[in-house]
DNA sequence: TTGTAAGCGTTATCAC
DNA sequence: GTGATAACGCTTACAA
């Protein structure tokens, strides 16, 4: 049971091995005639190429290599809409996708470009100083970034763009009537591993609410897990009085235990007080109540991140590097006051 | 910037390049003297072999290939502990990981076998008449299945051991007093795609109370989200009495939203009424409240279905195969009421 | 429009 | 213990 070559193609067709391969890959013209006689031997044999051939003689693998933030650190839920929209628009131009776990750290990086295992990387989870930047810029394969570092020394970056979703919730609570706004910042562990949108969108928020002259506080760090949220939420809710008091909850996972915390005190979302979540649309459908949310957008990301590495793969002169901010969506759900 | 080759190695160390090949692989024994020049020299260029071409030349491409069920009927959040313990046995082993969505079907198993882009599959998700199946039996290269179809068509099969999960939960509720037990049945999307994990959890569990002699019922399908969960535990409720009252629910994603109704009418779980999900570890402890829970094991099935997908590597000669069923664990936590 | 043949970078079989 | 050298299966000049 060993599978047939292109040799065996060309037998049958009656044609030498390199009109197989001008067949397939259309880089010549070929006659009706011949090219019906040579997918008929294919159909036939059902044949396949052979990858590892194929890399090694036209030094392409159409392999993409995903360095994914697994462990202990990745935010479980919202990793897999990023890897499904990849691995789909990978198939959308034929290619493979290779999975390398961010444990492995530089080491995955050198290896999957050293051993020619792919043509171009993703790279997710981008710390503000992320030491694979260096070694990534370094690499003899186009590299994105999904997240944006302090310096991306010259790679290409996509990301939401976390001011613009800042922005957009405090212009929608203010908007609103709100007079007090609440920012829930990030856990310690967050901030001191140097996720810098954590930075980005806190300032960012903080600045609209200055430009609306809305009052207003960031309660941080907030840890992951249900009395971390309580604890935030009391800080929240603190010296409250008359008006309206809106929440931004930046952080997916937070969202939930902060809504549950609220309820427990007898403060009803989208009745005593406004909540807007950033997560995915997905996510702030399931929520209970569902949260109103700033759409984090991990299929758009994705895609345009794949977009602009497939472009960098065909015009293969380095084009000159981006940094594609994605922008949000904001969603009225069922956790934000509406007009008075 | 082009990468070097063996014969840039073997040309540094003054050795042929089969020597620089078997200084790797250990194959045959080589003197210390030139092993160490050898390694200078690899360490010297940095040189890492071309997969490609070990692949071509060896015959063996050291690749896994991982078909996962992406697409909307995934079970988002729990694929990832399997993924990821897949890719770290798969490292262990010097292998890389291929990833392949569900969504190619069966094509997508061709292609890794006939391009030769993989040695091995592992194949997730299984139905109990699964298209895939007898496509896998007839690939080249092993597959293991992580799931148990009604046959298996000679492939190995690894998967939690359900109906023994359905007997833990059973024989705790019973043990522990309860008189009355209600099973949160499944989606009728997933009974109808034919995941036979849901009849072989159902039905062992009935048998078990039938054992203990404790009535029960069973509330299905009950379809994904609130209202849904919301309908169920009224269905449960119904009619409910002097006694104790046990829930077990067997899908990851009903639990919460079953909590939440049940605390809505009033029913606290815990003191009220009992429930025992069916999920991992690391989810039970993230609802609220921390559901007793019958563990799912993601991560030992996967390391088990990645040991017996090794050792059909290493002994390539056909081995008798297996269903492999892994022992779930119990762990009360918070919605169990105690022993009287 | 098609065929011939020289690689691509390893591994593994012979020799010595 | 080590070195030549023939595959491995494909792509792609170069010829015709």
């Amino acid at each position: 049971m060993v599978a047939f070559t292109s040799k065996d193609v060309a037998r049958a067709a009656g044609v030498s091995q390199s009109t197989v391969s001008y067949v397939m890959s259309g880089k010549r013209p070929i006659s009706q005639r011949t090219r019906l006689r040579v997918l008929a031997a294919i159909e036939e044999l059902t044949y396949e190429p052979n990858a590892g051939a194929r890399a090694l003689a036209s030094q392409r693998t159409s392999v993409i290599g995903l360095v994914v933030p697994f462990g202990p650190a990745a935010d479980t839920a919202g990793l897999l809409p990023f890897i499904e929209t990849i691995a789909s628009s990978a198939r959308a131009r034929d290619h493979e996708v290779l999975l390398v776990t961010a444990d492995e750290g530089s080491a995955g990086l050198r290896r999957l470009a050293g051993r020619s295992l792919c043509d171009a990387i993703v790279l997710m989870d981008i710390l503000a100083h992320d030491d694979r930047i260096p070694v990534a810029a370094s690499l003899r394969v186009p590299v994105i970034l999904i997240g944006v570092p302090d310096d991306p020394a010259g790679l290409p970056c996509v990301d939401l763009d976390f001011p613009m979703a800042a922005r957009m919730a405090v212009d929608e609570l203010a908007a609103t009537g709100h007079d007090r706004l609440v920012f829930i910042g990030y856990s310690a562990g967050f901030m001191s591993r140097g996720f810098n949108f954590v930075r980005r969108f806190l300032d960012a928020a903080e600045a609209a609410a200055d430009r609306h002259g809305i009052p207003h506080k960031t309660v941080a760090p907030v840890e992951w897990g249900r009395a971390a949220a309580e604890k935030a939420v009391d800080r929240a809710l603190a010296g409250r009085r008359k008006g309206r008091l809106g929440l931004v909850v930046p952080h997916s996972t937070t969202i939930q235990p902060v809504l549950n915390a609220l309820s427990a005190r007898g403060v009803v979302p989208g009745r005593d007080i406004s909540v807007i979540g950033l997560c995915t649309d997905a996510t702030a459908a399931e929520t209970e109540p569902p949260v109103s949310n700033i759409s984090s957008e991990p299929r758009d990301v994705s895609r345009r991140a794949m977009q602009t590495l497939f472009q960098l793969l065909d015009s293969d002169g380095p084009t000159r590097p981006t940094i594609e901010l994605v922008p949000p969506r904001y969603t009225r759900r069922r956790t934000t006051i509406p007009q008075p």
